[in-house]
DNA sequence: GATACCGTCTTGGGATACCAAGATGGTATC
DNA sequence: GATACCATCTTGGTATCCCAAGACGGTATC
Protein backbone atom coordinates (compact mmCIF):
# COMPACT_ATOMS: atom_id res chain seq x y z
CA UNK A 1 0.00 0.00 0.00
CA UNK A 2 1.31 3.63 -1.07
CA UNK A 3 2.19 5.80 1.80
CA UNK A 4 -0.70 8.22 0.39
CA UNK A 5 -3.31 5.53 1.35
CA UNK A 6 -1.95 4.50 4.18
CA UNK A 7 -1.83 8.00 5.89
CA UNK A 8 -5.23 8.68 4.68
CA UNK A 9 -6.38 5.52 6.21
CA UNK A 10 -4.67 6.26 9.46
CA UNK A 11 -5.65 9.65 9.81
CA UNK A 12 -9.12 8.44 8.73
CA UNK A 13 -9.70 6.70 10.94
CA UNK A 14 -8.13 8.95 13.74
CA UNK A 15 -10.28 11.51 13.28
CA UNK A 16 -13.80 8.99 12.97
CA UNK A 17 -12.64 7.48 15.88
CA UNK A 18 -12.41 10.93 17.95
CA UNK A 19 -8.71 10.46 18.81
CA UNK A 20 -8.13 13.57 16.89
CA UNK A 21 -10.92 16.07 18.08
CA UNK A 22 -13.48 17.76 15.93
CA UNK A 23 -12.13 21.28 15.75
CA UNK A 24 -8.38 20.34 16.31
CA UNK A 25 -5.85 22.13 14.25
CA UNK A 26 -3.73 20.01 11.93
CA UNK A 27 -0.36 20.77 10.63
CA UNK A 28 1.15 19.10 7.58
CA UNK A 29 4.49 19.14 9.62
CA UNK A 30 2.86 16.85 12.56
CA UNK A 31 0.83 14.16 10.40
CA UNK A 32 4.34 13.87 8.73
CA UNK A 33 6.31 13.13 11.76
CA UNK A 34 3.43 11.15 13.36
CA UNK A 35 3.10 8.67 10.68
CA UNK A 36 6.54 8.36 9.12
CA UNK A 37 5.71 10.12 5.70
CA UNK A 38 7.05 12.77 4.14
CA UNK A 39 4.75 15.82 3.08
CA UNK A 40 4.03 14.36 -0.28
CA UNK A 41 1.33 11.63 0.71
CA UNK A 42 0.56 13.65 3.63
CA UNK A 43 -0.87 16.63 1.60
CA UNK A 44 -2.26 14.24 -0.85
CA UNK A 45 -4.56 12.18 2.05
CA UNK A 46 -5.50 15.78 3.33
CA UNK A 47 -6.72 16.98 -0.22
CA UNK A 48 -8.95 13.47 0.39
CA UNK A 49 -10.24 13.62 3.48
CA UNK A 50 -11.04 17.29 2.82
CA UNK A 51 -13.30 16.13 -0.51
CA UNK A 52 -14.80 13.55 2.46
CA UNK A 53 -15.75 16.81 4.85
CA UNK A 54 -13.32 15.09 7.44
CA UNK A 55 -11.37 17.98 7.38
CA UNK A 56 -11.32 21.66 6.48
CA UNK A 57 -9.19 24.46 5.50
CA UNK A 58 -8.91 27.17 7.98
CA UNK A 59 -7.76 30.17 6.67
CA UNK A 60 -4.31 29.20 6.03
CA UNK A 61 -3.96 25.42 7.74
CA UNK A 62 -6.15 22.33 8.68
CA UNK A 63 -8.75 21.59 11.25
CA UNK A 64 -10.26 18.58 11.84
CA UNK A 65 -13.82 19.68 11.06
CA UNK A 66 -15.83 20.35 13.82
CA UNK A 67 -19.61 18.46 14.46
CA UNK A 68 -22.10 20.89 12.77
CA UNK A 69 -25.51 20.43 14.08
CA UNK A 70 -27.42 21.96 10.77
CA UNK A 71 -25.32 19.94 8.73
CA UNK A 72 -26.19 17.08 10.03
CA UNK A 73 -29.66 17.77 10.14
CA UNK A 74 -29.42 18.51 6.42
CA UNK A 75 -27.53 15.15 6.08
CA UNK A 76 -30.32 13.21 7.15
CA UNK A 77 -32.53 14.71 5.15
CA UNK A 78 -29.99 14.12 2.05
CA UNK A 79 -29.79 10.70 2.95
CA UNK A 80 -33.65 9.54 3.75
CA UNK A 81 -34.32 10.90 -0.17
CA UNK A 82 -31.29 8.84 -1.49
CA UNK A 83 -32.01 5.47 0.79
CA UNK A 84 -35.68 5.64 0.66
CA UNK A 85 -35.02 5.76 -3.34
CA UNK A 86 -32.12 2.75 -2.98
CA UNK A 87 -35.07 0.76 -0.92
CA UNK A 88 -37.67 0.98 -3.43
CA UNK A 89 -36.22 -0.17 -6.12
CA UNK A 90 -34.96 -3.00 -4.54
CA UNK A 91 -38.38 -3.85 -3.52
CA UNK A 92 -38.90 -3.89 -7.32
CA UNK A 93 -36.20 -6.44 -7.48
CA UNK A 94 -36.99 -10.37 -8.50
CA UNK A 95 -34.63 -11.66 -6.06
CA UNK A 96 -34.42 -9.50 -2.73
CA UNK A 97 -32.55 -13.17 -1.06
CA UNK A 98 -29.70 -10.85 -0.01
CA UNK A 99 -31.28 -9.11 2.70
CA UNK A 100 -30.57 -12.19 4.83
CA UNK A 101 -27.02 -11.55 4.69
CA UNK A 102 -27.99 -8.19 5.86
CA UNK A 103 -30.30 -9.78 8.90
CA UNK A 104 -27.35 -11.71 9.45
CA UNK A 105 -25.31 -8.43 10.42
CA UNK A 106 -27.98 -7.42 12.41
CA UNK A 107 -27.99 -10.94 14.00
CA UNK A 108 -24.05 -10.65 15.03
CA UNK A 109 -24.71 -8.34 17.59
CA UNK A 110 -25.44 -9.30 21.14
CA UNK A 111 -25.00 -7.85 24.86
CA UNK A 112 -21.31 -9.22 24.56
CA UNK A 113 -20.38 -7.23 21.29
CA UNK A 114 -18.08 -4.38 21.77
CA UNK A 115 -19.43 -0.55 21.03
CA UNK A 116 -17.33 -0.26 18.08
CA UNK A 117 -18.70 -3.14 16.42
CA UNK A 118 -22.22 -1.99 17.24
CA UNK A 119 -21.39 1.76 15.23
CA UNK A 120 -19.76 0.15 12.43
CA UNK A 121 -22.76 -2.51 11.84
CA UNK A 122 -25.37 0.59 12.46
CA UNK A 123 -23.42 2.16 9.07
CA UNK A 124 -22.92 -0.70 7.13
CA UNK A 125 -26.68 -1.26 7.65
CA UNK A 126 -27.42 1.26 5.74
CA UNK A 127 -24.56 0.86 3.14
CA UNK A 128 -25.57 -2.45 2.43
CA UNK A 129 -29.28 -2.25 2.14
CA UNK A 130 -29.06 0.50 -0.39
CA UNK A 131 -26.28 -1.81 -2.28
CA UNK A 132 -29.17 -4.53 -3.03
CA UNK A 133 -30.58 -1.53 -5.26
CA UNK A 134 -27.78 -2.05 -7.38
CA UNK A 135 -27.39 1.54 -8.08
CA UNK A 136 -23.29 2.25 -7.23
CA UNK A 137 -24.48 6.25 -6.85
CA UNK A 138 -26.93 5.58 -4.18
CA UNK A 139 -24.22 3.49 -2.42
CA UNK A 140 -22.01 6.07 -2.91
CA UNK A 141 -24.09 8.95 -1.63
CA UNK A 142 -25.13 6.68 1.48
CA UNK A 143 -21.49 5.96 2.32
CA UNK A 144 -20.80 9.85 2.06
CA UNK A 145 -23.17 10.81 4.39
CA UNK A 146 -22.88 7.52 6.90
CA UNK A 147 -19.00 8.93 7.47
CA UNK A 148 -20.10 12.44 8.12
CA UNK A 149 -22.45 11.22 10.69
CA UNK A 150 -20.25 8.99 12.10
CA UNK A 151 -18.75 10.99 14.53
CA UNK A 152 -22.11 12.06 15.95
CA UNK A 153 -22.84 8.60 16.12
CA UNK A 154 -20.70 7.72 18.81
CA UNK A 155 -22.78 9.45 21.10
CA UNK A 156 -25.86 7.10 19.68
CA UNK A 157 -24.20 3.93 20.47
CA UNK A 158 -23.77 5.00 24.23
CA UNK A 159 -27.44 4.76 24.48
CA UNK A 160 -28.44 0.72 24.83
CA UNK A 161 -32.16 1.68 24.95
CA UNK A 162 -31.39 3.94 21.93
CA UNK A 163 -29.62 0.73 20.15
CA UNK A 164 -32.17 -1.93 20.62
CA UNK A 165 -34.99 0.44 18.99
CA UNK A 166 -32.35 1.41 16.12
CA UNK A 167 -32.13 -2.54 15.76
CA UNK A 168 -35.78 -3.07 15.75
CA UNK A 169 -36.40 -0.74 13.17
CA UNK A 170 -33.59 -2.56 11.06
CA UNK A 171 -35.23 -5.35 11.18
CA UNK A 172 -38.39 -3.81 10.58
CA UNK A 173 -37.27 -2.80 7.51
CA UNK A 174 -36.00 -5.46 6.11
CA UNK A 175 -38.54 -7.56 6.94
CA UNK A 176 -40.97 -5.14 4.27
CA UNK A 177 -38.13 -5.42 2.22
CA UNK A 178 -38.40 -9.32 2.05
CA UNK A 179 -41.91 -8.94 1.38
CA UNK A 180 -41.29 -6.71 -1.56
CA UNK A 181 -43.94 -4.50 0.39
CA UNK A 182 -42.07 -1.08 -1.20
CA UNK A 183 -44.10 1.26 0.76
CA UNK A 184 -44.10 -0.09 4.47
CA UNK A 185 -40.19 -0.27 3.71
CA UNK A 186 -39.97 3.43 2.33
CA UNK A 187 -41.99 4.28 5.67
CA UNK A 188 -39.94 2.49 8.22
CA UNK A 189 -36.72 3.53 6.66
CA UNK A 190 -38.17 6.84 6.44
CA UNK A 191 -39.29 6.91 10.07
CA UNK A 192 -35.74 5.65 11.20
CA UNK A 193 -34.16 8.29 9.50
CA UNK A 194 -35.96 11.00 10.83
CA UNK A 195 -36.28 9.59 14.34
CA UNK A 196 -32.33 8.68 14.98
CA UNK A 197 -31.67 12.18 13.54
CA UNK A 198 -33.86 13.61 15.94
CA UNK A 199 -32.71 11.63 19.25
CA UNK A 200 -29.33 12.56 17.66
CA UNK A 201 -29.76 16.17 17.28
CA UNK A 202 -31.40 16.48 20.39
CA UNK A 203 -28.50 14.01 22.41
CA UNK A 204 -25.96 16.17 21.22
CA UNK A 205 -27.43 19.73 21.86
CA UNK A 206 -27.54 17.87 25.70
CA UNK A 207 -24.46 16.86 25.45
CA UNK A 208 -22.67 20.52 24.02
CA UNK A 209 -20.89 21.45 26.86
CA UNK A 210 -19.68 18.07 27.92
CA UNK A 211 -18.26 17.74 24.49
CA UNK A 212 -16.67 20.94 24.72
CA UNK A 213 -15.28 20.49 28.05
CA UNK A 214 -13.70 17.55 26.36
CA UNK A 215 -11.98 19.92 23.05
CA UNK A 216 -14.80 18.52 20.86
CA UNK A 217 -15.74 21.33 18.61
CA UNK A 218 -19.91 21.48 18.29
CA UNK A 219 -21.21 24.17 16.07
CA UNK A 220 -24.58 25.32 15.72
CA UNK A 221 -23.89 26.13 12.20
CA UNK B 1 -5.54 32.04 -7.33
CA UNK B 2 -3.29 29.52 -6.31
CA UNK B 3 -1.28 26.70 -9.19
CA UNK B 4 -3.32 24.29 -7.56
CA UNK B 5 -6.61 25.80 -7.97
CA UNK B 6 -5.44 27.20 -11.69
CA UNK B 7 -4.74 23.87 -12.79
CA UNK B 8 -7.87 22.03 -11.16
CA UNK B 9 -10.31 24.83 -12.86
CA UNK B 10 -8.41 25.07 -16.47
CA UNK B 11 -8.31 20.78 -16.88
CA UNK B 12 -11.69 20.71 -15.38
CA UNK B 13 -12.57 22.92 -18.44
CA UNK B 14 -10.45 21.44 -21.33
CA UNK B 15 -12.54 17.83 -19.97
CA UNK B 16 -15.84 19.15 -19.22
CA UNK B 17 -15.57 21.27 -22.67
CA UNK B 18 -14.04 17.68 -24.33
CA UNK B 19 -10.88 19.49 -25.51
CA UNK B 20 -9.34 16.31 -23.68
CA UNK B 21 -11.34 13.30 -25.03
CA UNK B 22 -13.03 10.87 -22.73
CA UNK B 23 -11.13 7.75 -22.18
CA UNK B 24 -7.67 10.05 -22.67
CA UNK B 25 -4.52 9.04 -21.34
CA UNK B 26 -3.35 11.89 -19.10
CA UNK B 27 0.34 11.95 -18.06
CA UNK B 28 1.45 14.50 -14.67
CA UNK B 29 4.33 15.74 -16.79
CA UNK B 30 1.99 16.60 -20.23
CA UNK B 31 0.14 18.58 -17.57
CA UNK B 32 3.02 20.35 -15.80
CA UNK B 33 4.11 21.41 -19.22
CA UNK B 34 0.89 22.28 -20.63
CA UNK B 35 0.16 24.64 -17.72
CA UNK B 36 3.33 25.61 -16.62
CA UNK B 37 3.27 24.31 -13.56
CA UNK B 38 5.03 21.52 -11.16
CA UNK B 39 3.86 18.08 -10.18
CA UNK B 40 3.13 19.38 -6.88
CA UNK B 41 -0.07 21.11 -8.20
CA UNK B 42 -0.82 19.22 -10.70
CA UNK B 43 -1.07 16.19 -8.67
CA UNK B 44 -3.36 18.39 -6.38
CA UNK B 45 -5.56 18.68 -9.01
CA UNK B 46 -5.39 15.15 -10.35
CA UNK B 47 -6.88 13.65 -6.86
CA UNK B 48 -9.72 16.65 -6.88
CA UNK B 49 -10.68 16.08 -10.43
CA UNK B 50 -10.33 12.20 -9.55
CA UNK B 51 -12.95 12.46 -6.55
CA UNK B 52 -15.25 14.31 -9.07
CA UNK B 53 -15.14 11.12 -11.53
CA UNK B 54 -13.85 13.58 -14.25
CA UNK B 55 -10.32 11.30 -14.33
CA UNK B 56 -9.52 8.03 -12.94
CA UNK B 57 -6.89 5.76 -12.25
CA UNK B 58 -5.65 3.27 -14.94
CA UNK B 59 -3.67 1.19 -13.13
CA UNK B 60 -0.60 3.32 -12.79
CA UNK B 61 -1.06 6.48 -14.84
CA UNK B 62 -4.38 8.53 -15.21
CA UNK B 63 -7.13 8.85 -17.71
CA UNK B 64 -9.98 11.20 -18.57
CA UNK B 65 -13.15 8.92 -17.78
CA UNK B 66 -15.20 7.77 -20.35
CA UNK B 67 -18.14 7.99 -21.04
CA UNK B 68 -20.37 5.09 -19.31
CA UNK B 69 -23.84 4.60 -20.46
CA UNK B 70 -24.56 2.45 -17.00
CA UNK B 71 -23.41 4.86 -15.56
CA UNK B 72 -25.63 7.88 -16.70
CA UNK B 73 -29.04 5.80 -16.11
CA UNK B 74 -27.98 5.17 -12.46
CA UNK B 75 -26.65 9.13 -11.56
CA UNK B 76 -30.62 9.79 -13.62
CA UNK B 77 -32.17 7.63 -10.64
CA UNK B 78 -30.24 9.13 -7.82
CA UNK B 79 -30.26 12.79 -8.90
CA UNK B 80 -33.81 12.48 -9.68
CA UNK B 81 -34.00 11.04 -5.72
CA UNK B 82 -32.41 14.36 -4.70
CA UNK B 83 -33.90 16.54 -6.89
CA UNK B 84 -37.45 15.63 -5.99
CA UNK B 85 -36.84 15.49 -2.47
CA UNK B 86 -35.13 19.42 -2.71
CA UNK B 87 -38.07 20.48 -4.70
CA UNK B 88 -40.70 19.20 -2.29
CA UNK B 89 -38.76 21.19 0.51
CA UNK B 90 -38.88 24.04 -1.60
CA UNK B 91 -42.71 23.62 -2.24
CA UNK B 92 -43.55 23.48 1.56
CA UNK B 93 -41.59 26.93 2.09
CA UNK B 94 -43.28 30.39 2.59
CA UNK B 95 -41.17 32.30 0.31
CA UNK B 96 -40.60 30.61 -2.72
CA UNK B 97 -40.18 34.27 -5.03
CA UNK B 98 -36.84 32.97 -5.89
CA UNK B 99 -37.96 31.06 -8.79
CA UNK B 100 -38.31 34.26 -10.57
CA UNK B 101 -34.61 34.43 -10.53
CA UNK B 102 -34.14 30.75 -12.22
CA UNK B 103 -37.13 32.04 -14.51
CA UNK B 104 -35.15 34.54 -15.58
CA UNK B 105 -32.50 32.27 -16.34
CA UNK B 106 -33.80 30.43 -18.70
CA UNK B 107 -35.31 33.84 -20.51
CA UNK B 108 -31.70 34.30 -20.72
CA UNK B 109 -31.85 32.06 -23.52
CA UNK B 110 -32.96 32.66 -27.00
CA UNK B 111 -32.63 31.85 -31.03
CA UNK B 112 -29.20 33.94 -30.42
CA UNK B 113 -27.71 32.18 -27.72
CA UNK B 114 -24.65 30.55 -28.25
CA UNK B 115 -24.60 26.48 -27.46
CA UNK B 116 -22.25 26.88 -24.63
CA UNK B 117 -24.60 28.75 -23.20
CA UNK B 118 -27.69 26.82 -23.11
CA UNK B 119 -25.73 23.98 -21.93
CA UNK B 120 -24.45 26.07 -18.73
CA UNK B 121 -27.84 27.20 -18.09
CA UNK B 122 -29.42 23.54 -18.27
CA UNK B 123 -27.26 22.19 -15.47
CA UNK B 124 -27.28 26.16 -13.78
CA UNK B 125 -31.54 25.32 -13.42
CA UNK B 126 -31.22 22.34 -12.04
CA UNK B 127 -28.48 23.65 -9.16
CA UNK B 128 -29.91 26.42 -8.20
CA UNK B 129 -33.42 24.82 -8.00
CA UNK B 130 -31.65 22.84 -5.99
CA UNK B 131 -30.65 25.41 -4.06
CA UNK B 132 -33.86 26.90 -3.07
CA UNK B 133 -34.60 24.08 -0.33
CA UNK B 134 -31.79 25.88 1.31
CA UNK B 135 -30.29 22.19 1.96
CA UNK B 136 -26.48 22.24 0.75
CA UNK B 137 -26.15 18.71 1.11
CA UNK B 138 -28.78 18.28 -1.65
CA UNK B 139 -27.41 21.17 -3.58
CA UNK B 140 -24.06 19.28 -3.88
CA UNK B 141 -25.58 15.83 -4.47
CA UNK B 142 -27.18 17.80 -7.58
CA UNK B 143 -23.95 19.52 -8.96
CA UNK B 144 -21.98 16.41 -8.87
CA UNK B 145 -24.20 14.24 -10.89
CA UNK B 146 -24.65 17.42 -13.18
CA UNK B 147 -20.81 17.55 -13.42
CA UNK B 148 -20.49 14.17 -14.44
CA UNK B 149 -23.58 14.25 -16.44
CA UNK B 150 -22.01 17.36 -18.56
CA UNK B 151 -20.07 15.52 -20.96
CA UNK B 152 -22.67 13.66 -22.18
CA UNK B 153 -24.98 16.52 -22.60
CA UNK B 154 -23.74 18.49 -24.92
CA UNK B 155 -25.01 15.93 -27.55
CA UNK B 156 -28.60 16.89 -26.40
CA UNK B 157 -27.39 20.76 -26.60
CA UNK B 158 -27.10 20.21 -30.83
CA UNK B 159 -30.69 18.63 -31.04
CA UNK B 160 -33.10 22.07 -31.03
CA UNK B 161 -36.17 20.36 -30.54
CA UNK B 162 -34.55 18.48 -27.34
CA UNK B 163 -33.63 21.62 -25.99
CA UNK B 164 -37.05 23.19 -26.52
CA UNK B 165 -38.87 20.35 -24.93
CA UNK B 166 -36.20 20.93 -21.79
CA UNK B 167 -36.96 24.30 -21.61
CA UNK B 168 -40.89 23.65 -21.98
CA UNK B 169 -40.45 21.32 -19.06
CA UNK B 170 -38.48 23.86 -17.05
CA UNK B 171 -41.20 26.22 -16.98
CA UNK B 172 -43.89 23.71 -16.09
CA UNK B 173 -42.10 22.32 -13.20
CA UNK B 174 -41.00 26.13 -11.97
CA UNK B 175 -44.92 26.93 -12.30
CA UNK B 176 -45.73 24.29 -10.13
CA UNK B 177 -43.26 25.27 -7.67
CA UNK B 178 -44.88 28.55 -7.86
CA UNK B 179 -47.83 27.28 -7.04
CA UNK B 180 -46.50 25.55 -4.08
CA UNK B 181 -47.83 22.31 -5.64
CA UNK B 182 -45.66 19.93 -4.50
CA UNK B 183 -46.47 16.97 -5.81
CA UNK B 184 -47.49 18.49 -9.54
CA UNK B 185 -43.56 20.03 -9.07
CA UNK B 186 -42.03 16.28 -8.00
CA UNK B 187 -44.01 14.27 -10.88
CA UNK B 188 -43.13 17.10 -13.51
CA UNK B 189 -39.47 17.07 -12.43
CA UNK B 190 -39.43 13.45 -12.14
CA UNK B 191 -40.91 13.15 -15.40
CA UNK B 192 -37.80 15.53 -17.38
CA UNK B 193 -35.34 13.91 -15.60
CA UNK B 194 -36.08 10.42 -16.93
CA UNK B 195 -37.25 11.58 -20.29
CA UNK B 196 -33.52 13.39 -20.69
CA UNK B 197 -32.32 10.32 -19.25
CA UNK B 198 -33.79 8.28 -21.82
CA UNK B 199 -33.02 10.56 -24.66
CA UNK B 200 -29.74 11.09 -23.34
CA UNK B 201 -28.83 7.55 -23.41
CA UNK B 202 -30.66 6.29 -26.66
CA UNK B 203 -28.89 9.30 -28.44
CA UNK B 204 -25.44 8.27 -27.55
CA UNK B 205 -26.00 5.01 -27.98
CA UNK B 206 -26.71 5.67 -31.47
CA UNK B 207 -24.00 8.16 -31.76
CA UNK B 208 -21.24 5.79 -30.00
CA UNK B 209 -19.87 5.10 -33.48
CA UNK B 210 -18.93 8.41 -34.59
CA UNK B 211 -18.01 9.71 -31.12
CA UNK B 212 -15.64 6.78 -31.21
CA UNK B 213 -14.49 7.64 -34.58
CA UNK B 214 -13.66 10.64 -32.17
CA UNK B 215 -11.35 9.67 -29.90
CA UNK B 216 -14.12 9.53 -27.35
CA UNK B 217 -14.18 6.63 -25.31
CA UNK B 218 -17.77 5.44 -24.61
CA UNK B 219 -18.33 2.55 -22.50
CA UNK B 220 -21.56 0.74 -22.46
CA UNK B 221 -20.51 -0.50 -18.25
C1' DG C 1 1.28 50.53 31.20
C1' DA C 2 -0.32 50.46 26.52
C1' DT C 3 0.63 50.31 21.85
C1' DA C 4 3.04 50.21 17.64
C1' DC C 5 6.72 48.21 15.21
C1' DC C 6 9.99 44.82 13.86
C1' DG C 7 12.37 40.40 13.77
C1' DT C 8 11.72 35.46 14.06
C1' DC C 9 9.48 31.29 13.54
C1' DT C 10 5.95 28.40 11.80
C1' DT C 11 3.29 26.79 8.03
C1' DG C 12 1.34 25.77 3.68
C1' DG C 13 2.41 26.29 -1.49
C1' DG C 14 5.47 25.11 -4.95
C1' DA C 15 9.64 23.17 -7.38
C1' DT C 16 12.77 19.62 -8.06
C1' DA C 17 15.67 15.58 -7.48
C1' DC C 18 15.57 10.68 -6.90
C1' DC C 19 13.61 6.05 -7.07
C1' DA C 20 11.29 1.80 -8.42
C1' DA C 21 8.33 -0.34 -11.52
C1' DG C 22 6.51 -1.00 -15.83
C1' DA C 23 6.55 0.01 -20.88
C1' DT C 24 9.28 0.06 -25.02
C1' DG C 25 12.33 -1.03 -28.43
C1' DG C 26 16.31 -3.02 -30.16
C1' DT C 27 19.34 -6.91 -30.58
C1' DA C 28 21.00 -11.40 -30.48
C1' DT C 29 20.01 -16.09 -30.81
C1' DC C 30 17.67 -19.97 -32.60
C1' DG D 1 11.75 -14.48 -39.52
C1' DA D 2 10.30 -15.20 -34.80
C1' DT D 3 11.17 -14.93 -30.13
C1' DA D 4 13.42 -14.19 -25.88
C1' DC D 5 16.15 -11.14 -23.34
C1' DC D 6 18.18 -6.88 -21.95
C1' DA D 7 19.09 -1.79 -21.96
C1' DT D 8 16.63 2.36 -21.77
C1' DC D 9 13.07 5.44 -21.16
C1' DT D 10 8.84 6.94 -19.17
C1' DT D 11 5.98 7.69 -15.29
C1' DG D 12 3.93 7.97 -10.91
C1' DG D 13 5.45 7.92 -5.79
C1' DT D 14 8.25 10.04 -2.48
C1' DA D 15 11.48 13.05 -0.10
C1' DT D 16 13.32 17.42 0.43
C1' DC D 17 14.42 22.11 -0.39
C1' DC D 18 13.02 26.95 -0.99
C1' DC D 19 9.76 30.65 -0.57
C1' DA D 20 6.23 33.94 0.87
C1' DA D 21 2.75 34.99 4.05
C1' DG D 22 1.04 35.21 8.46
C1' DA D 23 1.32 34.28 13.56
C1' DC D 24 3.82 35.31 17.63
C1' DG D 25 6.61 37.67 20.75
C1' DG D 26 9.65 40.97 22.32
C1' DT D 27 11.08 45.64 22.57
C1' DA D 28 11.06 50.39 22.28
C1' DT D 29 8.52 54.50 22.38
C1' DC D 30 4.94 57.40 23.97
Amino acid sequence: MSQMQNVEKQLREMILGLEIGPGERLTERWIESRFGASRTPVRAALLRLDTEGLVCRDGRGWTVSPINLAELEQIAVCREAVEVAAVKLTCALEDRSAVDVIEAMLDSCDAGTLREEWHRVGMDFHIELARLSGNEFLVRAVRDAMTRLSRARWLEVRDEAALGRAWAEHRAILAAVRAGDADAAAHRLSAHIVGSRDRLVTSLHNDRRGLRARGFAVVAA
